[in-house]
DNA sequence: TCGCGCATTGACAGCGCTGTCAGCAACTTG
DNA sequence: CAAGTTGCTGACAGCGCTGTCAATGCGCGA
């Protein structure tokens, strides 16, 4: 526990170690070709025994590289959701050297391309990653683009062909999802949609409506309300739904907490679940196994899709010539408890 | 979207502007005494006019001062807890013009302190908020007492006088849970402890001692179980307990997703709740008001008391004199529906 | 009136790195 | 053999700011 450590190492140290000039350890340590394998294995030499980190500051000072890259989220969603997100771009950072720096957001707020224009400015970033829904919104993606600055948006409704996008099936996978219903002898099937400013919303939907289709089930606009990806309108749309002269045998929620939403009021009605009505959500955040029963969903691969999309718009960042995955991500169905056959067929 | 845009604005531009030296600008840039009212005014003016925002790397480097604190936290853990936490730091950091870059930990691991060694210097931050159960893990705490950087605690179980600390009434909070279910008769109360290494298991055991001790209650270690936070072992102690020749008729867990176990294990039984048995949690949340019935618990002000802390933080470094907080942060207590006289007494 | 202390301001040298450009040796090409 | 051409390396000038220290001006007591 010194007083005062050794003097920061800095890349002069390691020039002369090594032998070379500062240009040389610098080319090393950015990976620049034309560096002879004998002087390089000098230099990288040197740099290991001294355990030299280079200075970040000096770094983008000089270079105008901040390696930074921003995260802006929307405050208010299912933390569960970014969690994933934040681990997944955390790790391709980690693995780039980058560093991360958190943009939350108020939605919905007037002012976002202001906070958003503060964000990039100040904090420097040269790269920004938008999980869904601020793929979506406008104000966001223009205000970028304007700045230039690249992108990486995780389930866009509308991907920017510039720039990277990942996805994922989940329209295929609410059709099966709905399958497992129908399989079980539902037919009066209820739907609830998520947040209209979610692209997700519209694909989960069209997958339900081919679901239907398929097995020759007609569509009832009757049995779809519009949800908000939250509780509460999860909850309010099963009263809606519950209330109906002929309600649905089944439910499916957009995502688990309208789930949960449903559960709660039909618990409240004393209905039995799935005894005498069938529930499925979308996510499998962490309240779906917990839950009573626990629920049906499908889990997205959301920390691969954050760490592919972070680590495409470094690799861009670094002047890599990259693009968005052809194939969009894999989603599981995962069957629990809250799923049962159709009370008349038992 | 002009090609390049007006070069940035510089320390040397708004000096020119203002009519003085650059070194002028920087005093007013950062507060600094000695500069006469008008002056500051000229400089202020200039800065406005011109937009101008200090370039950070520049700062860092020639100041040694980065503006960086970091947020350490255990990933596994419950994650709207850190949500709170994350908030309230954030928010902080923005007042005050500071950045955070966070360094997940994965929690038990051998190699904690290189982690966060390699941490704090790659990411060259200030200082580190440390939410619990950090603040009580030796490896840590040493570490950065060695590396001599400031540390703000939150909830530590044995909190470093030299070190910024809050907390909260938590052992109080759970006195008045244990007496809402003694108060309503119930005398048989269950308790299920927290991870061993959270400060907060002990402090909340020992609330539940005085309430019991308090109405003249027996304690009786046989209704006592070993959790660690988690739904899972909320589950097995809850099985346990409701083995017993003598179940209790109410069990108190010590947070929500213990609780959230005790839940699920007394449907499985087909128990009711809170007919045949009361339950109740701790910090109210999300998952609390989800699940059926929404669980008595209590709400701790997580948020604020990471902002106070940060706060604090970033205060120390800025080279003023700071305290901790001479009283905790209060507690409230949230009854919903999962608690209700003891059975016999109806 | 002179000298001294204090408040205010400025000149300038870095901080540690990368970009630019020049130098040099070893090859190619006509 | 002259005149490029290529591959590797180094010298040096900043990047935009803060720390140090010197200079200036002003008020006040002797």
């Amino acid at each position: 526990m010194a007083e005062a450590g050794p003097r920061k190492v800095t890349i002069f140290d390691v020039a002369e170690r090594a032998g070379v000039s500062i240009k040389t350890v610098s080319r090393v340590v950015n990976n620049e070709s034309n560096v002879r394998d004998a002087t390089r294995e000098k230099v990288l030499g040197a740099i290991r025994e001294l355990h030299y980190k280079p200075n970040a500051a000096a770094r983008e000072l000089s270079g105008k590289r901040s390696r930074l890259v921003g995260l802006v989220y929307e405050n208010a969603q299912e933390f569960s959701y970014l969690k994933d997100v934040l681990n997944g771009t955390l790790e391709a950072c980690e693995a780039r050297g980058y560093s991360l720096l958190l943009c939350p957001l108020a939605l919905p707020n007037p002012d976002i391309a202001a906070r958003v224009r503060e964000f990039t400015t100040q904090a420097r970033v040269e790269g920004i990653v938008l999980p869904a829904p601020l793929g979506d919104v406008p104000a966001v993606t223009a205000l970028l683009q304007q700045l230039r600055i690249p992108v990486a948006a995780i389930a866009p409704k509308d991907p920017e062909p510039e720039e990277i996008n990942v996805s994922c099936n989940d329209g295929e996978a609410t059709h099966s999802l709905a399958e497992v219903l129908i399989e079980q002898g539902h037919r009066a099937i209820g739907f609830i949609k998520g947040h209209p400013d979610h692209g997700a919303s519209a694909v989960r939907f069209a997958g339900y409506r081919r679901a239907l289709e398929r097995h020759g089930i007609a569509f009832s606009a009757a049995l779809v309300r519009q949800g908000y990806f939250d509780f509460d309108s999860g909850k309010t749309a099963a009263s809606e739904l519950l209330d109906l002269a002929e309600p649905p045998s089944a439910i499916v929620a957009s995502n688990d907490d309208m789930a949960a939403g449903v559960l709660f009021e039909a618990r409240e009605r004393g209905l039995s679940v799935p005894g005498d009505l069938s529930v499925v959500g979308f996510d499998d955040t962490q309240i779906a196994s917990r839950l009573w029963p626990p629920l049906t969903t499908v889990r997205q691969p959301i920390m691969q899709m954050a760490e592919t999309a972070a680590g495409l718009l470094i690799d861009k960042l670094n002047g890599e010539v990259v693009q968005s995955p052809d194939e969009p991500f894999e989603c599981e169905v995962v069957i629990r408890n809250s799923t049962a056959p159709v009370p008349s067929i038992t």
